[in-house]
DNA sequence: TATAGCAATATACTAAAGTATAGTACATTT
DNA sequence: AAATGTACTATACTTTAGTATATTGCTATA
């Protein structure tokens, strides 16, 4: 038998992960912010290097989400102070430790697609 | 030293992993799919109990998401030959592994919550 | 007979996300 | 002098997501 007082701890405590995931999804959420984050992971790259990796995406999308991303502690830009000016994105730590959120989202939407596939077929 | 050949298979590589997180995405996608898988992790519940538990939530939403979660195949609707009828909803097998999704989406989204305002105090 | 509950659907709207296209201000190369 | 490259921004538009409100067809209850 279930008390009501557990009950209510339990949902409020659910409410709290809700917002936790809720964090994660906003920072990966998008049509872009993988794409971004995928040709980061294979080192630092420059604006028009990045719009010439990923296929169909406008400057204003890359920069809008490259802003996005930096705010959200994702990406570092730096800014040479070279002439003409230079400037290099990356991931940062938070970036990086984000395989650990990609990773189980990979393996699952994999299994997935298979249970999928073969109940179609039965 | 990197030859093209072998970053170009990792590229298409990562293009497959970019589909698969995003099936994944597509699942858990929107203001009400969280929400609503989270009230079905206590059981089955039907059409009314759900508007009641979930707060905001309109009728016109809640069916929408249901079918959307049900087509993706993440909840099983059954209709009970009643009069009235009874509806129930429930996680389906696909919905219940979810948990191996979310629990580090909670993880990395408290962490990175941590590490974001550590950052402003320094 | 009127009212309430169940399981939604219909219609019309607003807001957010994304696209298309052009332009800016610099510098180097031809 | 003209064209090209870098790192963007501005404006206008379309598409998608979500909201607000009313209504449907059924049954049970007061």
């Amino acid at each position: 038998m279930v008390k009501i007082a557990d009950l209510e701890k339990v949902k409020s405590c659910s409410g709290e992960f809700v917002l936790a995931i809720n964090d994660t999804l906003n920072v990966i959420n998008g049509k872009w912010k993988l794409p971004i984050i995928g040709t980061l992971l294979y080192g630092k790259k420059r604006f028009t290097e990045m719009e010439r990796e990923i296929p169909k995406i406008t400057p204003r999308m890359l920069s809008k989400e490259l802003k996005d991303l930096e705010m959200n502690g994702i990406v570092k830009r730096t800014v040479y102070d070279t002439t003409p000016v230079k400037v290099e994105y990356e991931l940062t730590k938070s970036g990086l430790t984000l395989h650990k959120v990609l990773d189980p989202m990979i393996e699952w939407g994999m299994e997935h697609r298979e249970h999928v596939l073969s109940d179609c077929r039965n």
